[in-house]
DNA sequence: GTCCTTGCAAATTGTTTGCACCCCA
DNA sequence: TGGGGTGCAAACAATTTGCAAGGAC
């Protein structure tokens, strides 16, 4: 699959030359994808969304490049219990895009959201320090989700 | 492998039999293995521990035995993001044993902590419920995992 | 031309299932 | 004695790896 030059932000083939890596157009279209919509996607889903515009990519390299936009801070990858990793792009800076998680447990569909209320950043920061001088751990992340039933299938 | 009267504890035959089922040596001695001691094991480290006692115990049972625990509310189940299920002994009433995780990413080594400070818990319903209102979820149950480096893996 | 990438097939890993035999109740 | 339980092997699903051919630079 040869690539077409003008495709994809310029900043991507520098920073992928910046650690050695090539461009290519199997990454300047999975890098599309991803950024192309909001949420959180399989590998599976990728691969499928990927295969519509190039049926040639073989679902390996999926798997390959997104492992290395997560190793390149692009992409984060999350898993939800059903056994499957999830990737989602990243927007901004990393601190910048930290959000938690809303997930309904009969749908799947999950809600991202940063706009923290004063309440739940005071709950962090509390228990945080609490925990940091009672257990001796450096914490350095958090994962928090909300499971329930989104407004549809509370019906 | 047939069981020996008198082992494990007198109401989990009863449960057992409450829903159809049977008491088995195989599902005692897991049952003992898990409540002895703290912490979450994962399927393997059962395994290992049960054949020690009893080394015609297959791998199958185990799988299937921690299922059916999770299912009669014994155990909790959960996974920490390394793909492999890990199972905890519930201790008490479900909504007495709730707690939330600090995990060392280097050991991964997972802490459990349930003595809440008053302000985690007044703080989690205030976000709970401003999140509810916000995505008109009804919430149901929540994940609260702190990530970091516990004390002996900080040097 | 060099050497990173890719695609295919095969291997791995964690878990589940089919089935004949076993054993609790 | 009957139907659930067990062990083994095989099936599965998600993911990883070996290797030869292809393409970026």
């Amino acid at each position: 699959m040869p690539r077409r030059d003008g495709c994809g932000p310029p900043w991507f083939s520098g920073q992928l030359r910046g650690c050695g890596r090539r461009l290519t157009a199997a990454r300047e279209l999975i890098l599309d994808v991803m950024s192309r919509k909001e949420g959180h996607f399989s590998v599976e889903e990728v691969y499928a969304a990927v295969r519509k515009q190039y049926p040639r990519v073989g679902l390996v390299t999926v798997y390959r490049t997104l492992t290395l936009l997560v190793e390149m801070g692009l992409l984060a990858c999350h898993e939800f219990g059903d056994g499957r990793a999830r990737y989602e792009m990243i927007r901004g800076s990393k601190s910048e895009d930290h959000h938690h998680h809303l997930v309904c447990t009969s749908c799947n569909r999950v809600v991202d959201y940063r706009d923290f209320i004063d309440d739940e950043v005071q709950l962090l920061k509390k228990t945080e320090a609490a925990l940091s001088k009672r257990f001796r751990f450096k914490i350095n992340d958090h994962v928090i989700e909300f499971y329930g039933l989104c407004e549809k299938c509370q019906k």
